[in-house]
DNA sequence: CGCCTGGATCGAAGTGTGTCAATACATTGG
DNA sequence: CCAATGTATTGACACACTTCGATCCAGGCG
């Protein structure tokens, strides 16, 4: 490194080593069209919607969705709640904000 | 399908697919601890970072470092200025802004 | 109780991704 | 023009991920 020339004393970034971890699992999960084909719908329902739905929603399988969902419930960005025989699946709108936030990144622009 | 149960007609989500495509594609390269940690410095230090110093910030060799600025650049979150003999980067702030408002999906709550 | 349906899990195949060593390219300096 | 340094590309390898068929678990219904 040519410290004289380039070389700020940043070295260190900005984030943590696991806040980056945590951060890229989220985004990784959110990296996926039929995950957001999901995530969508849910957003867009504004309310539960049946398992039995995202089939058709994201055109995959039934294993491919059933995994789909596990990935986003794991990210925390979906619940799902057994109801009888159906499991009805609905978006954690404060996990969505949390992501938001960290999409600015401490750019406290001086407000 | 059980239509009579649990269905109601939505079948095909809120976003299209090639707008799905797209925004997994900017979520795929936020993605990795390596990239944000490079995001997150530059966000940080709020003007242009020497390519030199991300081998550093990031903890990885040369090359990946270079691969990920790569996927950073084509996902339109960072712009790279060759300056002499060193490139320098930056931050796309209007990238952030788009995919932060993408993040709540048109959840048009009736405002 | 046995059956049926919805949902999750398992195993396997194919593809993609992160990583680095080696190398090529670009620009400055002598 | 050649050497030196910063950056990008290539090739290769290991690992993770997406996908689906087959199977298993759970809850209602005859």
């Amino acid at each position: 490194m040519t410290d004289s020339a380039c070389c700020p004393p940043l070295t260190s970034g900005a984030i943590s080593a696991v806040a980056a971890v945590d951060l890229a699992a989220v985004f990784k999960a959110l990296g996926d069209p039929a995950r957001l084909h999901i995530l969508s719908a849910l957003i867009a329902a504004g309310e539960q919607i049946c398992a039995c739905d995202f089939v058709a929603v994201a055109g995959k399988s039934q294993p491919t969705v059933s995994h789909h969902l596990k990935v986003l419930r794991e990210a925390g960005l979906v619940q799902g709640e057994r109801r009888g025989t159906w499991v009805w699946y609905a978006v954690v709108p404060s996990r969505l904000a949390e992501i938001r936030r960290a999409l600015q990144f401490e750019q406290h622009v001086s407000a």
